[in-house]
DNA sequence: ACCACTCCATACGCTAGAGTATGGTAAATA
DNA sequence: TATTTACCATACTCTAGCGTATGGAGTGGT
């Protein structure tokens, strides 16, 4: 499953041609490590081991590769999304689940992670705002689970993703503890103690 | 107090020429609208009416310039952390305005929140990190007055930044309630009681 | 064997933006 | 009054990056 965003076809050394699955990935590669002002056709080109001349029979512009790298990133997240929270059926469980997703998933998150420090683009905006919108939504629902009504789990889950996105502004910050340091689970307990009601 | 950062000199309709400290106020107003890189110096220039002659006189390179202007930029963070946060004795009611001061001071939070988007900027990333720190000791201090220990009043305060990081992601994703709504003040005073025990 | 279509390389043009070189003008100073 | 000095304009160079034009090599169909 993991494998579904880093591989396009299943037979895939034995292709000597590129797909345009694949500079999408690529792209999203490039993404993840440098943000996405550093995808760049030429720079990507020369990753890949081509040059622009390929490019540009499989895309029209740059513009064209964005939109469907993001496009396929988003509908990763989307059965992301769905796998890692719709099977848990205890709704505390749940929210503690999302909590800790945040180290799993690397390229995903990452990509993630860069897409937030370019919430001005055109493209990256309307996809910023559907998926934050989606995920809110889960765990809003995960909130009224609980037993509170819609306005006060509205505003639970506003403050929920909010911690979310704060902590991985801090990451990119290089503030942020670890993953796999002990200050990283001692912080970990204490927003879920705070944040899910016994 | 407004003007310090929106004014070098208090003499400035007076004077014809120039001084280094209009075009970093420029540049901060730059930042503030379409963040850090749109600052280029030739369309600063026409911003102000001259030509790219005048900044390398003024200034050796662009670089330059933004160090100057983020230097500019956290004093008078600074200036602002110590007078509206060190003046309130009561350590709620200080966490309190914290979370409320996302509203006035629009220029310098607009600054900050156009920083926090570049955050991979190798001027801006020591700066992230150097005001994050102070803000979030002065926080961790607050909960120590109340009344918890070291650790346990670092993870709230980390917690408490990261909410406050989390919603300015927001506000650049359109997605955070508009601060003059009632929405917004129904979600703030959840913040609130939820954050800063009674 | 020839054609056509797919895929890619090479070589170009174009723009934005950083930085340089140099010359001009007005005010201050000798 | 002559001449620095401070400040700015003009006219360049240079680079990165997008996009185009065109040609060539391989591959399947007929």
């Amino acid at each position: 499953m993991g494998r579904a965003l880093l591989q396009t076809t299943s037979i895939k050394k034995e292709r000597s041609t590129l797909s345009a699955g694949d500079w999408e990935q690529k792209a999203l590669e490039v993404i993840a490590e440098q943000g996405i002002r550093a995808v760049a056709v030429e720079s990507l080109a020369r990753r890949i081991g081509v040059t622009k001349g390929s490019f540009y029979w499989h895309f029209p512009n740059r513009e064209a590769l964005l939109e469907q790298s993001l496009l396929r990133w988003e509908k990763h997240d989307q059965d992301n999304l769905r796998v890692s929270l719709g099977e848990i059926s205890d709704p505390r469980e749940r929210l503690r689940s999302f909590f800790r997703r945040t180290g799993r998933e690397k390229l995903t998150h990452n990509v993630y992670s860069a897409l937030c420090s370019a919430s001005d683009h055109p493209q990256v905006e309307p996809l910023l705002e559907r998926v934050a919108e989606r995920r809110m939504k889960h765990i809003q629902a995960a909130y009224r689970e609980i037993g509170f009504e819609d306005a006060e789990a509205g505003h639970r889950a506003r403050l929920t993703y909010s911690t979310y996105l704060g902590f991985l502004q801090l990451q990119r910050q290089h503030q942020a503890p670890n993953l796999s340091s002990e200050e990283f689970e001692a912080y970990m307990t204490h927003v879920i103690e705070t944040l899910i009601p016994a």
